[in-house]
DNA sequence: GATTAGGGTTTG
């Protein structure tokens, strides 16, 4: 192979770069944007590799001719760069081509034949280079995740970025900033392809050929600095289309909605956009023949994209659950079912078109929620009226703990069977008294950390004080009779950090010397106070609302949840900071802000819809149920 | 001989 005299070439490893030298560096591609035309002179390709110092470089490679460019189809290909400058530009080393730039590039599957791919004729090729290569290989097989944008027609789904390898079977001038090319991979799309409106004659291609493909064929629109380049290319040959955006359209006509799978390359090279012509070599190339060839042309084509309207008696409707059923669903939700998993996922389009009440299992993303400032989603809500209530922050606590203690406690109150007290007057309060009754377990005071105490003319930082020490805590003050519970504003039993409300609509409170029914005074338990005082205890719950969004519709669902979700319990996440980072965590992870929505994990879920009226209008709501996030994000 | 672009999605 080699016909110039052998040069012994020294690769510098990625964490050994040096500004200002000029080295010879081997490395997997990372990213990579197949070459285009620059706004200078040159063709441009950046170029991101990594080696097993697993240090990456950024490459800026320039070339008056495209062939010189690194042949490199995919991530995850191996690339011999000879003659790279390294320079420093904003505190960065990246890379650039210099006076004799050469490069050979490889298929980065281990144990496939080790061939280079270059347009040099003389190039330098030993043992060494296919050990290098071999090596390389080895590692990216165990340290580097294969990419997934390479997809097949059949496994879109709307509202993505793939690459895809397919033959041109047509195009057509469409106007100055955008052309269309008409391609088929041998594969049926979920959705039938969009038909973009051209010209009468203006299609160079096979007419008759893509009218028997029907919907094997899809229509792509290419924007800007693409059209050039679309022009350019010869129908039959075999390209490989990156950063393809999918989008899905439905048209209302009559009561019938048609979708439609749109497909698009935006202008610009932002994230590798772009096109390649592949060689009749390709491996890619010899698997998309066969499928050409072996291509259905006789299946019967999918009915139609349509969500039938109003399908009063049955969940959903079949039409729509058959089309996507087509879809095959090959990325991995961040939420999953606790049940109902032999549901047929429907479209949102087709929900939003239903009455109420029905019950659906979907597949959508997070297009925003509410609140954002994650602990204004906590919330009380009473089990038996399901009213909601804010949960009262720290100053109105105090207000509302010191407006129940205003009394002076009553003398005549203290030091009964059911407790011993103790007295403290405060020297700079104007004598406030604050009253503490220790209840006995069985005649006995327990130990401190064991011990439920009633407080009277507590303030909020003494009981938080006291909480830390006593197992239980009970704000009171003195009634006619007997001690006596506050207004339910404040909370009936506090435990540590965890404050107990009751619902004031359904509890209706009992003597405090019902205390004596409880069965074990010491180490008591929340439900059990709340039941011998008659109150009704209100549950910590999370309240969102989730904008979902499938490419099919937008709804809007509210999650009301206590633990099931997050697996995060609400009761405890407001004194929690590692709780918050979680949850935070978690909402970042099914809804990150500085991405699009495209790149957002999908949720599949379980909602139910409901009637809501406000006495003049109904509405339909939606709720989350059976949903939990998967274990992996936790 | 310098420039190009310097990865991080359109809004059709």
């Amino acid at each position: 192979m080699s016909l110039v005299p052998a040069t012994n070439y020294v690769y510098t490893p990625l964490n050994q770069l040096k500004g200002g030298t000029i080295v010879n560096v081997y490395g997997i591609v990372k990213f990579f944007k197949p070459p285009y035309l620059s706004r200078g002179t040159d063709y441009c390709s950046v170029v991101t590799i990594v080696d097993q110092t697993n240090v990456k470089l950024t490459c800026l490679l320039f070339s008056g001719n495209y062939e010189a460019l690194p042949i490199i189809y995919k991530n995850g290909d191996i690339v011999r760069f000879h003659r790279l400058k390294i320079q420093v530009y904003k505190n960065e080393t990246q890379g650039i081509t210099s006076s004799g730039f050469a490069s050979l590039t490889f298929e980065g599957i281990l144990g496939a034949p080790v061939i280079p791919r270059t347009s040099s004729k003389y190039f330098n090729f030993t043992a060494e280079d296919q050990k290098m290569v071999e090596a390389l290989r080895l590692w990216a097989s165990t340290h580097i995740s294969p990419s997934w944008t390479l997809l097949k027609l059949c496994d879109v789904q709307p509202m993505q970025y793939f690459d895809l390898t397919c033959q041109l079977l047509g195009k057509a001038e469409v106007d100055g900033t955008s052309f269309l090319l008409k391609v088929w991979d041998g594969t049926r799309t979920p959705f039938p392809s969009w038909r973009v409106l051209i010209q009468d004659l203006v299609l160079e291609g096979d007419l008759s050929y893509i009218h028997r493909l029907q919907n094997l064929a899809i229509d792509i629109l290419v924007y800007d600095n693409h059209v050039q380049v679309a022009k350019s290319l010869k129908v039959g040959s075999f390209l490989r289309i990156y950063s393809l955006h999918t989008k899905l359209k439905s048209v209302n006509s009559g009561n019938q909605t048609t979708l439609s799978l749109e497909f698009h390359l935006h202008g610009g090279t932002s994230y590798g956009r772009g096109i390649r012509v592949l060689p009749e070599s390709n491996s890619d190339v010899d698997q998309l023949k066969r499928a050409l060839e072996s291509a259905d042309l006789t299946a019967n084509p999918l009915s139609g994209g349509i969500c039938q309207s109003e399908p009063e008696d049955s969940i959903p409707s079949s039409g729509s659950v058959s089309l996507y059923e087509v879809e095959r669903c090959q990325q991995l939700s961040a939420t999953i079912l606790t049940d109902h998993q032999y549901l047929e996922k429907t479209p949102l389009c087709a929900i939003l078109k239903q009455k109420a009440p029905q019950q659906y299992r979907i597949r959508a993303k997070l297009r925003s929620y509410k609140p954002r400032k994650l602990f204004q989603s906590v919330k009380l809500r009473c089990p038996k009226c399901h009213s909601l209530k804010e949960v009262p922050h720290e100053g109105s606590l105090d207000m509302i703990l010191q407006d129940g203690a205003a009394k002076t406690p009553d003398i005549k109150l203290q030091n009964t069977s059911l407790y011993d007290s103790r007295i403290w007057t405060t020297e700079d309060q104007g004598g406030r008294k604050v009253a503490v009754h220790f209840v006995r377990n069985d005649g006995i005071l327990p130990l401190s950390n064991e011990c439920l105490i009633l407080i009277e003319g507590g303030s909020l930082s003494e009981i938080c004080k006291l909480s830390n020490k006593f197992h239980s805590i009970i704000p009171v003050r003195s009634g006619h009779e007997d001690l006596e519970l506050l207004d339910l504003s404040a909370p009936f039993l506090i435990q540590g950090k965890a404050y107990h409300y009751g619902c004031k609509q359904c509890s209706s409170l009992k003597p405090i010397q019902n205390l004596n029914f409880l069965v074990d005074k010491a180490s008591c338990i929340p439900s059990s106070v709340a039941e011998v005082l008659g109150i009704v205890p209100l549950q910590y719950v999370f309240v969102m609302t989730f904008t979902l969004d499938d490419g099919t519709g937008v709804l809007e669902a509210y999650l009301l949840d206590s633990d099931k979700f997050f697996q995060i319990p609400a009761s405890e996440i407001l004194v929690d900071d590692d709780l918050q980072k979680s949850m935070a965590m978690i909402m970042d992870m099914i809804c990150p802000s500085r991405i699009k929505i495209d790149s957002y994990p999908w949720l599949e879920c379980f909602i139910r819809s409901y009637n809501v009226t406000n006495g003049i209008e109904q509405q339909i709501c939606y709720q989350i149920f059976d949903t939990t996030v998967a274990e992996d994000l936790i």
